[in-house]
DNA sequence: CCACTCTGAATTGTATGAAATATACCGTAC
DNA sequence: GTACGGTATATTTCATACAATTCAGAGTGG
């Protein structure tokens, strides 16, 4: 079966491991892994040239790359003046954990009424999180590892568009976080509301898994403000233009 | 200001007056309008040169907009094999059916909270449908404003993701109407609809929006689902592969 | 009669060069 | 000193040539 293309998730990119067939799905990979860590920073320029010499393709399988990039909101793209990595706005980061708010917590209520006795084993394994303050790669396979579980959860309810706004959403605020933003993590607290939504779950009870996934996105959305606050004018949104 | 790279919808593809300055964006256009619009007809087979032939460009511009549209799910693509235009399922209707019962409510109680006095009277304006029974062309016409109330009304809920996730949905919900799929329509209901969505909207009682949104879009969910159960069989979901 | 391989045509994938456009820089006039 | 205009450069955009892959069908052997 043929890599069909796909918006692909943080996770898969990952997880990935020989380079697809076709180019442009290596070059829309590798970029957007990038950009989601923030390897390339908000609002850095992007030229095609360089990235074809650091991916070692031509120009062509690039620009068909960036297309994508560009429709899904990852890059900005203006004719006849190139592209930029697409800046982290405040405004866009409460849109997203609205939208978050609203499509995941539904999620989480299919889930919990259509979830397989696998997927629900599966979410289980998925469910607990570990994480040493203060070093840079648990932190990452925190991250990684939290996201699995909530794109799992919204596989569960077992409807494709809604699972693939969840993952896209997911994705994209995967940026501030990579951004150096240290809000307070806690391993077993996280792992711990992932017990008590996926206990709602095992019990089929729709209404209590999305009052818990509310809440805990609630949670999550002030943790964060609160912290984009206090970065504030630390020019963490949007680098200037250094390469 | 430079047309930037996004999804646009039907409604602005039609608008829309001067070629854009780039011809990627041409392609885009032209093609999303005809899958849209099933004037190319969901499972049909594309072969480049000959779209290119067709709209007037070279094979580079039209691959980069064939790349936009597979990552839309507008097109299938199988590398060295081909593109195809999406076929649409049943099970594909019916998940963003329920992906719009979420959002659209959603967007409609945001709206109530959010709309400014200018965007209520503009919605006024919108609200009002006309169709001639049997006539092609105001059905179209039909369709196209209906939408464009529902995309004005998730663009008052001031969230610029929550608006492009019903966007999407609308557009790719077009699809099956325009598959010659008569459901019983009556112009005078769904404005009546409409209606009392914009009263609950000027009283700014958010729940009560939501709450009609909801009856209303399960009962176009089923009235839909209901035209289709009786034209299956028909090759309407999934035509053949004649040019 | 079936299965298998080989060959050719059709189609997509990739690379590269030429044209179009935007931006920055410098000089000049006021 | 500032504003304006022109030129040079950098970058993107588009078209085309070439390479890689798939698919269909003929031919051959079992």
């Amino acid at each position: 079966m043929g890599s069909i293309s796909r918006p692909q998730s943080l996770i898969e990119l990952h997880t990935e491991q020989g380079p697809p067939l076709a180019l442009t799905d290596r070059a829309y990979a590798v970029l957007k892994h990038h950009i989601l860590t923030c390897e390339l920073r908000p609002g850095q320029r992007l030229i095609e040239k360089d990235l074809c010499a650091e991916i070692g393709i031509s120009r062509t399988p690039l620009r068909e790359a960036l297309n994508r990039l560009g429709l899904e909101g990852l890059v900005s793209l203006v004719p006849y003046r190139g592209y930029e990595v697409m800046p982290v706005t405040m405004q866009d980061i409460r849109d997203m954990c609205e939208l978050r708010y609203i499509v995941e917590s539904e999620a989480a209520a299919r889930a919990a009424e259509r979830a397989t006795p696998e997927e629900v084993d599966r979410l289980t394994e998925l469910a607990e999180l570990r994480y040493t303050p203060g070093d840079r790669k648990t932190y990452e396979n925190y991250l990684r590892a939290n996201s699995a579980f909530h794109q799992l959860l919204a596989h569960c309810s077992h409807n494709a568009r809604l699972e693939a706004t969840v993952v896209s959403l997911l994705d994209h605020l995967q940026r501030p976080l990579y951004l150096g933003l240290d809000l307070g993590l806690d391993a077993e607290a996280a792992t711990a509301e992932h017990m008590v939504v996926l206990e709602a779950v095992r019990n089929k009870d729709g209404e209590r898994a999305a009052r818990l996934m509310r809440e805990q996105i609630v949670d999550a959305e002030q943790r964060m403000m609160a912290a984009l606050a206090s970065e504030a004018g630390t020019s963490l949104m949007q680098s200037s233009n250094q390469k």
